[in-house]
DNA sequence: CATGAATGAGGGTTCATTCAT
DNA sequence: GATGAATGAACCCTCATTCAT
């Protein structure tokens, strides 16, 4: 029993990974449920076996894509380092899973207004507990002195905003590996806490 | 014959704007032709009269918008001011921009991949000039070494990033003036080209 | 102007006349859009130009429909004739509806609770309004003594229901004329009444 | 072997009841197969294994119902009372039936075209075993000079129509008992006949 | 006997686009 | 130039039915 809830939920969460490829690469409206069930090798009908609509299989996508990268980056707040080597692995982190997961990652930054209210709220509630992450991190830094700012919020933004922006511009065949893109990126952008 | 023509231009900048007015708001999908007829007092059937068709309206909004905000940029490029002076009002401007005109900003965030080939590289390569305005102040600041930079294109991406991301936190309900949220912006942002 | 709506209401009054036809004919649910669209030689895309949603369209036929009734039936009510043969033509004009217009008829029976509470009210009302119409009759008779019956409400129920009976059993093709079935309800059902 | 069919047969008794009050209540068409097998506590599956498709369901409701209803008639035709009081028991018997079992009694009055011809010529014979049941005591009746009618069919449709009308309008919370509605309609409608 | 999963044929609805007037 | 009307291709979603396990 126990088992057989596990190979679901497995499914599922399979599932969701292979619609979230197809939607964040075609987009939410050029994605098509008839896409999303041919990645799945599926057909439509079988889709809505798992999920009541397009919006509800969507929205399951960003909530267990966000509910990862939570995880990830409470493990490293749990970390016993330096605040520094927090933010810095912190940032290096989000780098990589922008870069690694370019789909996915795209799909969160473009809600597209897309979600009921009802669905919304979960999201930038999910959303808010990512970023407040970062802020914990700034919070701790300020307390033992490692950083040195004011509007931290700001500050965080300016981090997420920058990070988020490679997006736009990495490209994994350019001559730039990820790893020095991050590298990069968390030393420049201490520059502004410290 | 060109008084004509310039009135003919102006209404089609008017309808332009109101354009992007519905598209960003609603998003390009969701925004549809009736919709925008709506907007502008017509018809679908005169909107189809000045646009060849849906992707050439947006691609024109793209332009316009994209060509103006870059002889903004040119403009403080020729002034007589030191670098950092330059890049603090371009980023103030920048930032302006993305508060004032958040929905047309938001439209050029947003190319969601609507365009055919042809129109892409046309927009693309306008963005692109865009930004070179701010590798042509990094460079500026180099040699005359106000900036201490070495991997010049990537700060140009940070900065360019951060300022962009302003669209998804500020509202102009909330405590900070967009006076304020544009000079800190431009305090932090700076910390890194120096 | 004037003439220009005129032609357009005339030509949804057509529309709804021959959506009814088929509604009626093989059931609310049964008709699919496209059946409908056939029947008026249009395509569906140009029957969602005219009506909303499927029902919004049997929605209106109803309300056509029922208000004809109703003038129909307040003429009789309005003729200075007894109340006895206000009573009967009544029941010939309904017994004539139902057997010519079979199909708009057939519909008007079987709102199949397909509509929405908003529209509903609107339907029940005005159904109400017509079965008020015979209960007009009904309380004049009673008043100038031409009919003696305790239980009114009741027996206009008695009379409606068996006439709309008439549904389910006639066929043009039998050996009956409308106008014997007609007479011969009106006599018996008069009896009830006297 | 004997007790084990007994047992089936209730159960299937038992299930052709449950739909029918599924069936009934939301209409043929929106009563899904999932809305009956959950009514009946199974899974689709299931249900497929007792009847073959949802049209057999459906069809069996309407014999079973029709069945016991010709049963309960055909007793009353077998006691040793005077026609009259026949037609008052059988007039009584229907509107009890009409309104105790309204769901099952209304499926019976929308056979909506669903039938295949095979199906609907038997329920049809059966529906015309029902009636002729009333045709016989009014024959009866005519025989030993207690009704005094000519059209004796249209008399019956009268009496049909007007008692299947009942489902209506009769509301179990209204202030008529049924039991009084029962009386009125049976003295009313004896009025036609005498 | 029963279940979970899957299929596939529609049906309602939307909307960019066209075109006669 | 502008409008109303119409088209048709997609798209989301439903649901009766099937079947391996």
């Amino acid at each position: 029993m126990n088992l057989k809830m596990k190979k679901q939920l497995q499914k599922k969460k399979d599932m969701l990974r292979s619609a979230a490829m197809v939607i964040s690469k075609k987009g939410y409206h050029r994605a098509t449920m008839d896409d999303i069930a041919a990645e799945l090798l599926m057909t439509k009908g079988a889709l809505y076996y798992y999920f009541a609509n397009k919006e509800e299989l969507i929205f399951q996508c960003h909530e267990m894509i966000l509910s990862e990268a939570i995880e990830e980056i409470e493990a490293i707040l749990a970390l016993e380092v330096t605040s520094i080597e927090k933010m810095e692995k912190a940032i290096i982190r989000h780098i990589y899973f922008a870069i690694d997961e370019k789909e996915m990652f795209n799909m969160l930054l473009q809600p597209e207004s897309t979600f009921a209210d009802q669905h919304i709220s979960v999201i930038l509630e999910k959303r808010e507990k990512y970023s407040s992450l970062f802020d914990e991190i700034i919070a701790e830094g300020k307390r033992n002195g490692s950083f040195r700012v004011k509007e931290a919020k700001m500050v965080r933004m300016i981090i997420l905003g920058a990070m988020n922006w490679i997006q736009q511009w990495y490209s994994s065949k350019g001559e730039q590996s990820k790893e020095d893109v991050a590298k990069i990126y968390a030393e420049y952008l201490l520059k502004i806490l410290i």
